[in-house]
DNA sequence: CGCTGCCTGAGAATGATTCTCACTCTCTAT
DNA sequence: ATAGAGAGTGAGAATCATTCTCAGGCAGCG
């Protein structure tokens, strides 16, 4: 298979994670490690099934539990991105510094991001007007991505 | 565009309800009534179970199956909306004119709305600069409401 | 009023996620 | 290093919201 993927953006050494792991006071694993690899190696909202699937593949076997067990820690140290798309199913992304939200289309399925401080500030606004300390959120859109788009509407 | 809604409160009489139904081509069944009855006199973000659960005990017996196919039709019918705070299951609300946001507290659970006009017209022309035509969306904001917060950062 | 076909209900099925628990491994203190 | 304590793991069972199935019912048209 591929080498050691591009160094500069997916390449995290082994030692980094590590060391990742020990800044957040998280207990070092190869499974921990490999699903973190795993989600960012996968590049964009990938299940846990999927991911699974992946691990079993290549590498070292990951049962599904931690699989699942690993990622809602990541999530929690801010490793990890969750997201459901009108779906069943969780998706996951590596966290991002900036967060983006997401344009689902109903048709084709596909998911792409987009960013937008202006509304991050908006939202904001509006929870401390509730007297609401926002620590995170989802924004989804639905609708038609352009290329359906141009189909669906004459 | 009839602008005929708010019978009181609740007081939504069976002929405007089987109106309503013709109008958007929906066959009218008692049964359909009585979850859309109930959906509306809820008031809020009630789920399909605590839904069956309060048409069982009073008026007439509805099944689970037919609950969640209702819903679901209501919802494509935009007559109830569908949110999912975080949870496992979905809660559903009558589907207001205007739409509105969530912020959903961490701590204690209690959901609040909220209105931001700005956002919506935000999340518009985002949208548009990715060649998206936007047909809904969901916001939800996490974090902690106000008695909580005063609780948890001092 | 009688068909035709969509609607309903009870229970089974589904499927993503979580739980269980015996076993294994990491980490810290020796 | 080494051992001991305690956290992590895996396989399969359990959970549980939601959907499916299909025999029997009604709605609405003619």
């Amino acid at each position: 298979m591929t080498r050691q993927r591009a160094q500069g953006r997916t390449g995290i050494e082994s030692r980094s994670i590590r060391r990742l792991f020990r800044e957040k006071g998280i207990v070092f694993t190869t499974q921990r490690e490999q699903v973190l690899r795993a989600v960012i190696e996968a590049g964009k909202h990938i299940d846990a099934e999927e991911l699974h699937r992946r691990l079993s593949a290549s590498r070292q076997r990951v049962g599904l539990a931690t699989v699942y067990r690993t990622l809602q820690m990541l999530r929690e140290h801010g490793l990890v991105a969750e997201s459901q798309f009108g779906e069943r199913r969780h998706r996951y992304e590596q966290a991002e510094g900036r967060h983006h939200d997401h344009l689902v289309c109903l048709a084709c399925g596909k998911v792409q991001e987009f960013e937008e401080p202006a509304i991050e500030q908006l939202q904001e606004r509006a929870a401390r007007r509730h007297g609401f300390a926002a620590l995170s959120h989802r924004l989804e859109l639905y609708g038609y991505c352009r290329a359906c788009g141009r189909r669906n509407t004459p």
